[in-house]
RNA sequence: GGCGGUGUAGCUCAGUCGGUUAGAGCGACGGCUUCAUAAGCCGUAUGUCGGGGGUUCGAAUCCCUUCACCGCUACCA
């Protein structure tokens, strides 16, 4: 029996998440686990914070706060924007929280070290004797060693665009620490290493090329393995998962690279589920099981992660792990031309969006604008043209346009169905829905968009055939046909709601309720595509609940607000 | 610099194992309707498919070249 283990990218709690975040890599996972749920799945989400890592030990220190409180607070901060968007974990931890997590990473390096995975290097690198740190790459400034650029990173010149060796750029020039702005020592120290090629050549490589991907994972991995190097899995600091004692060799102050320990949180966090679940052991079901599909939701900075390092490194344990059955990598999501950005303050500040607006109206809008195949853009008209048009004129209006008539003329009850008329009014309806696709089949093969837009035909169906039937008409010469053509539209919203349901969960369970039912719509069985004669599932005679919009319009000038503040806020940063 | 992605109607995009007059939604315009959140339905218009060259009976779709935007480039994550 296949099972569905669903992680998305653990967000780095150094800082807000923001709508790129969202629709590149939470949304979709949490639609598709839902879909899959409708379906009779058996489905795990996981997720949790990233909490280790050298950016965050710096940004604790600005702030002047301890490690452990500076993470808690980002890893709040970043679960009220998912629970105000509907995004529902079955466990949210955090790398350095979760219990299992020390003994899992270092179980893993263990594991990869005895069977021969793991190399020790000694290599010259910049220390900060005032910081008490070696410095990454880009913690460097200094001058470009070939266009004389005065602040270019030690990684790269911002502005000729060259390629840096920090060392020579250190030895040639005045480099300072970017944090404190002290010249750095050159010193060596000792890594482990990742034997990235060694990996690929027993075997990993093959399972790759075996594997069919999206083209933004398969074109740039596989260049990725013909040109692979052993990568660096430890660091020189004190934050992070400590290099295991009985392998550290007396050397001290290595914990685990943050790269090497966060993927690991898919594991032990799984692991935290299953004792908190009260079955210890049900961990491994997911993770150590050919019955398993693991699919990771990212956004395309992190394919080498998912799609290389995390997978070589479950491929190297050789203990039968469950290796990646999709990565579904969306592109980049930007903001009204630009790129969202915190320093600059193009952003969406969520709090303030959440107070404004309809979450479940932009989880709608952001699925239909996400990503899939080339960046794309959050844009405060289209967000408005979204809500009105598609949610508020199509989707809600049909609602309100067939259960407002059947409170006032059919004593709120859904009205019975002449069988004399069921036939005809299934070829009616069912009739124009032409190459109406399934929502969750879209879904199931991670287009989102397109199953966005067949919940929106869904609704023109149902305005096309209450249109053509006219029941305000037919009230007056067949009373009874226009019963059965208003039970008819009903059962209509009934299969919508239910299509609506991963999409935006609030909203159609507030339609189901509308429609008389009392029961959770997302425990209902995924409908599928309505097949004539049995897709009928309200009774006659039920009575409707409390008949309200679905969703408010937004003004013109709201948005026009929204776009002067967006640009307001920019602007005041740059001055 | 290397690699990858993208470039199709005003906007957002679909369509690329080559094949009839290039599609959808939104927006615009015209007509119908009045149950409904002035909502709905029908119809119309709009594109040298980034530029150039090539292969072919035939290319948005394959090849070469060129431009633009975006991302990655592995000791920030």
């Amino acid at each position: 029996m296949v099972r569905y283990l669903v992680t998305s990218a653990l967000p780095y709690a150094n800082g807000p998440i923001h709508f790129g975040h969202v629709t590149g890599a939470y949304l979709p996972a949490d639609v598709y686990v839902r879909t899959l749920r409708m379906l009779g799945e058996e489905v795990l989400f996981v997720c949790g914070t990233d909490e280790h890592g050298v950016a965050i030990t710096i940004g604790a220190e600005q702030e002047g706060k301890p490690y452990p409180q500076y993470v808690a607070r980002w890893r709040e901060v970043i679960k009220r924007t998912f629970d105000a968007f509907g995004i529902e974990f079955d466990i949210w931890s955090g790398t350095s929280i979760c219990p299992e997590h020390r003994a899992a990473s270092q179980g893993f390096f263990r594991r990869l070290d005895d069977r021969g995975w793991l190399l020790k290097k000694t290599s010259a690198q910049l220390y900060c004797t005032h910081d008490r740190m070696f410095l990454a790459d880009r913690y460097i400034l200094g001058t470009c060693t070939k266009c004389g650029y005065e602040q270019a990173r030690g990684d790269e010149c911002p502005r000729c665009g060259t390629w840096l060796d920090p060392l020579e750029m250190a030895r040639k020039t005045r480099a300072v620490c970017k944090v404190c702005g002290n010249v750095p020592e050159q010193r060596d120290t000792l890594h482990w290493h990742l034997d990235l090629p060694a990996l690929r050549d027993k075997g990993f490589g093959a399972w790759f090329q075996g594997r069919t991907w999206k083209p933004n994972v398969s074109g740039f991995i596989g260049n990725m393995l013909a040109d692979l190097q052993p990568r660096p899995i430890t660091r020189d600091m004190t934050w992070g998962v400590p290099v295991p004692e009985d392998r550290a060799a007396g050397e001290t102050g290595k914990v685990l690279y943050v790269w090497f320990d966060a993927p690991i949180g898919y594991v032990s966090f799984t692991q935290q589920w299953a004792r908190e679940q009260g079955r210890p052991g049900d961990w491994e079901r997911w993770w150590k099981s050919p019955d398993t599909r693991l699919v990771h939701f990212i956004g395309k900075d992190n394919i080498p992660f998912h799609c290389l390092v995390f997978p070589s490194m479950l491929y190297g344990m050789d203990e039968g792990w469950t290796m990646p059955w999709q990565v579904p990598a969306n592109e980049f999501y930007n903001l009204q031309g630009g790129k969202f950005s915190t320093s600059q303050n193009w952003t969406v500040p969520v709090d303030e969006f959440f107070a404004k607006y309809d979450a479940e109206a932009a989880r709608f809008h952001l699925i239909a604008s996400m990503p899939e195949a080339a960046d794309s853009e959050w844009r405060w008209e289209e967000f408005q043209s979204t809500n009105n048009a598609l949610l508020a004129d199509a989707i809600g209006n049909l609602a309100t346009r067939v259960l407002k008539f059947i409170e006032k003329n059919a004593e709120g009850r859904i009205p019975s169905l002449d069988p004399g008329h069921a036939e005809e009014l299934d070829r009616c309806i069912l009739g124009q829905c032409g190459e109406f696709g399934d929502p969750a089949l879209h879904v199931l093969e991670f287009r989102f968009r397109r199953a966005a837009e067949e919940l929106i035909r869904c609704a023109h169906v149902g305005n096309k055939f209450v249109n053509d039937l006219a029941p305000w008409t037919l009230r007056k010469t067949d009373p009874a046909r226009a019963a059965s053509v208003l039970n008819t539209a009903c059962q209509w919203l009934a299969w919508m709601a239910r299509w609506m349901a991963p999409f935006m969960p609030q909203k159609a369970q507030a339609l189901w309720e509308m429609l008389g039912q009392t029961t959770r719509v997302a425990g209902e069985r995924w409908p599928g595509l309505p097949v004539a004669g049995s897709w009928r599932v309200l009774p006659a005679g039920q009575r409707l609940g409390t008949v309200t919009g679905l969703f408010p319009k937004i003004e013109d000038a709201t948005i026009q607000a929204e776009v002067a503040a967006l640009e307001a806020r920019r602007a005041a940063v740059a001055s």
